[in-house]
DNA sequence: ATACTATTTGAGTATCTACTCTAATTTGAG
DNA sequence: CTCAAATTAGAGTAGATACTCAAATAGTAT
């Protein structure tokens, strides 16, 4: 992949992979709908992507680098603009965002490979929770604000776990009841 | 199903269920292992299940059933009780908790029949939950306990969530952390 | 232009799975 | 004892899916 027809493949690919999830969710999306979609055949896709699992991963990552506040890690994001990036990508992306929970739970029963990436993801997403909190309230200490920062992540994915089954459920109102928790 | 050859058919299947989920975890769950190691034939699988969803669907809610601190709802549980009920689940039982959970997600996209049964599960839950922090704060008044009572269980979970993932991970520690906030 | 890679083609494969169906057998109420 | 209903047997089916491979084609650095 270093010709530019094989990069906008793979974009092409990631795009369709993105909106079928959407529309059909993860259990309708096959290899046949993408390549369908994508305008493209399997010999192709499996030329760009190892996997279908590789393809789906790296589509939610896209997903989620999409709304990240502070793009290039230079710490300037606050604890409201990673809520608030949160809240959007689940708003706006219900349904990677199932999906996202989805990888996350099967990843505990799969490859070490896998574990670890969802893992290295969660925490590097706990520290920058825990960085910006520090920022806020430098009081707190270190420890007590990585403490904060995980059990606040967790509840906000816990969020947004309910919020997959009860689209009324409004994520944004519990999810500043929690920061307001975190803060205090 | 009325005979008594029928009824401990029935049972052997739901505990071969929850044993092959927590050994070969629910990709490798097929209605072939659970079968052979009920000692059963799929004719009779599906003489006394409609599916292997419904199958599981119960395997699960017997081993929720089975840590209930107030079996009969007679409205003696304390939020302690249910939160050290919802903990011991986990503990024990980490990999139902985790079918748990992708039953949950997976509702979102599933039959309205589905979703409607996760969903009330849920609220029955959390009017529990509600209840009995009512009974401990009455102060609070019905619409903030059930606020709070909302939020302690969708954080819960997403502390599940994690812990699927993390098998490190302390539950009961953060359990009580989101306990402590509940009751604030 | 050349030569070397990257890309695409597209039919094909191997494997797995949930579930069905009919006939035979067993159960137990009256 | 009788007989309808429940249970079991067990081979079989239909359909889907992720992925492969060898050959043809297109792209690009020099």
């Amino acid at each position: 992949m270093r010709y530019k027809a094989g990069l906008e493949t793979r974009d092409r690919i990631l795009e369709s992979t993105r909106t079928q999830i959407a529309e059909l969710g993860l259990e309708g999306t096959t290899i046949k709908t993408i390549c369908d979609d994508a305008g493209v055949l399997p010999g192709s896709f499996y030329n760009l992507f190892d996997s279908k699992e590789q393809a789906i991963l790296t589509a939610v990552r896209v997903a989620i680098d999409a709304v990240d506040p502070d793009p290039d890690h230079a710490g300037t994001d606050t604890l409201d603009d990673l809520i608030n990036a949160y809240i959007r990508f689940v708003d706006e992306q219900g349904d990677l965002a199932r999906v996202y929970i989805r990888i996350a739970v099967a990843a505990g029963r799969s490859s070490p490979e896998l574990r670890g990436r969802v893992l290295r993801h969660h925490e590097g997403r706990v520290k920058r929770f825990s960085d910006a909190l520090l920022r806020e309230r430098p009081e707190l200490g270190q420890e007590e604000a990585d403490n904060r920062a995980e059990a606040l992540v967790s509840a906000l994915n816990g969020v947004t776990l309910h919020r997959t089954i009860d689209t009324d459920f409004d994520v944004g109102h519990f999810a500043h009841i929690l920061k307001r928790v975190a803060t205090a």
